[in-house]
DNA sequence: CGTAAACTGTTTATATCATACACTTATTCG
DNA sequence: CGAATAAGTGTATGATATAAACAGTTTACG
């Protein structure tokens, strides 16, 4: 039989019948039209609760044989081993030695599990050190302090990062940092701004960092990963679209073939710590630039 | 039989054979011990070219029905609609009219389509308008522009934003950002890290943009989103933990139950663009700051 | 004290996906 | 024309999350 020019329709056209789901469950957006809003609402608030409430154990039944700390104990140490992908039901099952339905009396769902082994792996920021350095030398703890957690938790960045509930170590973070502005006299509102500012650079500017730690835990040498990392960049050169670019990255790597991931200038590169350094210090001047407009005026 | 005090061992424990995963495709870490590691940086190169190359097409059989942009057309549609989840290569095909594997003609795995519909959808950045009125102004713009594309189509947030291939439009947008910079007379490694800068705070920071924008798309009014949003902070108060996020959130809301996802002061509060603005002026005065202080030594 | 409720973990089943593989058909080069 | 090659299809497989029914356990309560 001949395909018509325009494309052959399947025949096994089987209507997918209209994602079910009624336990409420998983299903962030499904199929949008017929969303059940105040089911996600719901689920939304169930699973957010189940962050923060105790596990209140009745006095029933049998002693569960876990505490949920188990499971998200587990669900950790796999996600440290082997990234995102190696979090599955069975894995984490396996590990603590029970079924994988087993694991549906400690967490409704995978999502709710991952909320908490995220907000587990958060940790607590470290404490204060010494004597209180002035704001900006703590938020500059508080800021590699951060940077340090997510690249010793690569698969954390696997994460999107919008719409998850936020557990209490999550808030503990924030905490440490409104605690480096306490004394400094600045609206809540710029406060919480400053959060905003401050914690949006460290995770939007990780990426290069988690990436290396990434690819280090995988066993890629870092010689390899640079490399890797170097060649999307480097496919700009002599590319008309991008004049600025190619320019700079011709002129920075002397015309020979780039394997650098940056482009280095005849002096010496600055390592990626330091390119997050210099960054931090930018959004630093910035905030102190602002203080001191608030008090001159 | 009476169980153990220990785990009960289920009896079917299946030894999970191993992820075979031999063609080398999705898997990018799986076991971690016996990895690959040539292989994933093969595959890596193989979806990195696949955004870059032009679709050269062989000239012995038939013709192929479709050309990779519109199977690409076709997956951001979906997206767009449905959010990520509805991103399958199954409704991918259906939508073109195709069979499921069909599509695998066109990309290797559904990562690399994935590849590829994110940088289409990246877009370019907007043309230059007017005249052009300065660094500051011009990174303004282009950091509005992003933020707003990003809000656009929230379904890139649902990616990590580690490890995937740049391709032509991400580079664009790098090109652009360079080109505000181009007579500030700033060195090469100085202008990648502002890039790092502003673009790690355009999407570290707008998470709370797209996360209400994703809200909007499913139907959920702004009102329940703040409720939701806000429900989380306000756990922390008359939490002994939080003491100074607590005093902020209580002084803020006036005692009164917090329904405002941030604290309003006696005063109107910040729009959530305003809230960026906020940080970005911070950003750009930072680096105001150090360009002053290039040039005044 | 015994029984039923409430709860535990297990078994079994199902739905959804990505994708491997073999096959049929279409196109074009020699 | 016929062989080679590629396109799209059909079918199968394996991974995964999770629903539903079940069996064993503990405790509250009559």
């Amino acid at each position: 039989m001949k395909r018509k020019t325009g494309p052959t329709r399947p025949p096994k056209t089987e209507q997918l019948p209209a994602p079910k789901r009624k336990g409420g469950a998983l299903a962030p957006h499904t199929v949008a039209p017929h969303i059940d809003v105040s089911a996600a609402q719901q689920e939304l608030r169930q699973r957010s609760q189940l962050l923060w409430e105790e596990q209140a154990r009745p006095s029933r039944g049998p002693k569960p044989a876990l505490r949920r700390e188990d499971v998200v104990a587990a669900a950790i140490s796999l996600a440290d081993a082997s990234g995102l992908s190696a979090l599955t039901m069975h894995a984490v099952a396996e590990r603590l030695g029970f079924t994988t339905m087993a694991l549906y009396r400690y967490f409704p769902s995978k999502e709710a599990l991952i909320d908490a082994s995220v907000d587990a792996a958060l940790g607590t920021p470290p404490e204060r050190h010494g004597a209180y350095e002035g704001w900006r030398q703590e938020i500059r703890h508080w800021a590699f302090a951060k940077r340090a957690m997510l690249c010793a938790r690569p698969w954390l960045a696997e994460l999107p990062f919008v719409a998850a509930p936020h557990g209490p170590n999550w808030l503990s973070w924030h905490e440490a940092f409104l605690q480096t502005l306490a004394d400094t006299g600045l609206s809540p509102e710029d406060m919480m701004d400053l959060i905003g500012l401050v914690d949006g650079y460290v995770r939007g500017s990780s990426d290069t960092a988690i990436s290396l730690a990434r690819a280090r835990s995988q066993g890629v040498s870092d010689a390899e990963w640079a490399q890797a990392v170097g060649a999307d960049l480097s496919r700009a050169v002599n590319d008309a679209r991008y004049p600025v670019l190619s320019a700079i990255l011709s002129s920075a790597s002397g015309g020979t073939k780039s394997d650098a991931p940056l482009p280095t200038r005849g002096g010496r590169m600055r390592t990626m710590d330091e390119h997050f350094e210099f960054g931090l210090g930018r959004v630093l001047d910035g905030i102190q630039c602002y203080m001191d407009s608030l008090g001159a005026p």
